[in-house]
DNA sequence: ATCCAGGAACTGT
DNA sequence: ACAGTTCATGGA
């Protein structure tokens, strides 16, 4: 990690292959999006460290990207995990320039990844969050998916108003450990949903699925097995969540519908190819297939 | 109306 | 192991 600390603000200086513009186009996909917002080119977040409600406004100079406090500056240490989280956040420990070696010799993302150089996967560090966010978009559309989240964030998640601006954060697993089914059926979450999401906030708060445990297997099908052992997850969901929280980029998809669509569009297919054609597909990405999937979705877009 | 959505569990073979 | 069915609701 690299990055100063300078009092009342942080420098962070990402690897080259990062663009802050990039990700903030990510960021805004969503009209839906609740978590954060984007204002004049600045991304605004809250976060929690220790008890204590941060709200962050990021934005990008020439070769960093930098961090400033709205509303009071935290203390010395808590700027450090502050600059932590964006390290983890923007998932700027990975060598992009590995992945861009690899898709030069890649008929499907050559052209892509030029575009949109730069780019990296916008992770969702919170494990629990993770879960859910992915439980959520089950075989729903995303525009529905959104809504459901904004309904959780704004029932159980806290907030903080500044400026005539609220924001929130997402519900912990304690607080949705303690809800019954109907709690979430008023939100107009499905049964099923609803039975996933309270299941995995308890095995959270029992301790017995916490990320620092799926982070200390070694091996990929044992992250991938724990996770699918879990009612409510299934390959898609542990692929999902190995590759926006685990910071593991084998991760892959590979059902995932955004991903079919975008590969239909880019062979210029009549139909969505089949999972044997995406096989086939990606024995290029070896190594790379999160990244690869990631990029592929950003294309679905504009 | 009709189809499908960033699937998963369940059931039957 | 594998295929078909059910769940559930809104968006386009």
């Amino acid at each position: 990690m690299n990055w100063m600390d300078h009092g009342n603000r942080l420098e962070i200086f990402p690897p080259k292959e990062f663009d802050f513009k990039e990700c903030l186009i990510f960021l805004g996909r969503s009209e839906g999006e609740i978590l954060h917002q984007i204002k004049d080119g600045y991304l605004y977040k809250l976060i929690k460290i220790k008890e204590e409600l941060i709200l962050l406004k990021i934005g990008s100079e020439e070769n960093s990207i930098q961090v400033v406090f709205p509303i009071g500056i935290p203390s010395e240490t808590t700027r450090e995990k502050v600059a932590d989280y964006i390290w983890e956040w923007f998932d700027l420990d990975q060598n992009l320039g590995d992945f861009y070696e690899m898709t030069r010799k890649d008929a499907i993302l050559d052209q892509i990844v030029h575009t949109y150089y730069g780019l990296r996967i916008i992770c969702i560090p919170d494990l629990f969050e993770a879960l859910t966010w992915a439980i959520l978009g089950q075989q729903i559309n995303l525009t529905f998916a959104y809504t459901l989240k904004k309904r959780l964030v704004e029932h159980y998640g806290e907030s903080l108003t500044y400026e005539g601006q609220t924001f929130w954060l997402f519900p912990t697993h304690e607080k949705i450990a303690e809800l019954e089914i109907e709690d979430l059926r008023k939100l107009q979450f499905s049964t099923r949903k609803a039975e996933y999401i309270i299941g995995v906030a308890e095995g959270m708060t029992s301790g017995q699925l916490t990320k620092e445990k799926l982070l200390q297997l070694k091996e990929y099908h044992q992250v991938h097995q724990s996770l699918v052992s879990i009612r409510g997850i299934g390959a898609w969901t542990a692929d999902y969540v190995i590759m926006k929280c685990l910071h593991n980029t084998n991760a892959f998809p590979i059902a995932d519908v955004g991903l079919h669509n975008a590969l239909k569009q880019q062979l210029g297919l009549e139909r969505k190819p089949t999972i044997k054609e995406i096989e086939k597909l990606a024995v290029n990405w070896k190594g790379w297939e999160a990244y690869a999937t990631f990029y592929l979705w950003r294309s679905l877009y504009e």
